[in-house]
DNA sequence: TCGGATATTAGCACATTTGCTAAATAGCGA
DNA sequence: TCGCTATTTAGCAAATGTGCTAATATCCGA
């Protein structure tokens, strides 16, 4: 019904794989290289390669080039966003958005 | 790697499909029978039954039985737990879940 | 420019998901 | 018990998702 619909289904889509979970969790602690991702997984390169693809696609990570690599990193806050806003929108009671200063005076 | 993971996974299975997510913020405002979840859609009665089925699977709804209907309500404590606790570990800066009363002193 | 390393894209196989219709089950009231 | 309503179960077709191997970019250093 609201405007970031499309928008909630590509990030619940791109949540519903372990994997993908999983890589979220591990860019936690800083960006990784696609190689480095890899080898924390013991499926194939192409696969894991996909999945970054369709975290990317969701706005989840960025990604960042340099030299030979593809350096991936987590943009914390669309997670957030989506994910806490639909928390947020079922059960309002129970978890709490902190948001982001400075920018929170914008809308609504 | 810990030990709700693959609880964890149903709920993020379930949440993967709009029509599943429509579901549990119309059961925000309360229970609702099947046949109104069913009025609320476009789609079949069984298409819609089988999304309650995997709903309850999750864990996410509860039904209860009253003469010939079946009322399903939400599991709000579950979807914050689960989905709450993936977005504090994969990024706790910008959530806050807000504890039950009562039974936070159990673990830790 | 060649070689090796890093990653992605292509293409295929297999499993899962989702929708539908038809049929079965369950409860209630006459 | 019969019939009506509410809901689920069965079974099938089409779409999607996920993994693999082979092939294709890209970049850097010698």
């Amino acid at each position: 019904m609201n405007e970031s619909d499309e928008d909630t289904a590509g990030v619940f889509r791109a949540l519903a794989d372990p994997t993908r979970r999983q890589i979220l969790q591990d860019l936690r602690g800083g960006e990784l290289s696609a190689g480095e991702i890899v080898d924390r997984f013991t499926i194939s390169a192409p696969s894991i390669s996909r999945h970054l693809g369709l975290l990317k696609g969701a706005g989840l990570v960025r990604e960042r080039r340099a030299a030979n690599r593809i350096y991936y990193s987590l943009v914390e806050e669309r997670l957030a966003l989506c994910v806490g806003g639909f928390l947020s929108a079922v059960c309002p009671e129970q978890v709490v958005l902190r948001r982001k200063r400075g920018r929170s005076a914008a809308k609504r």
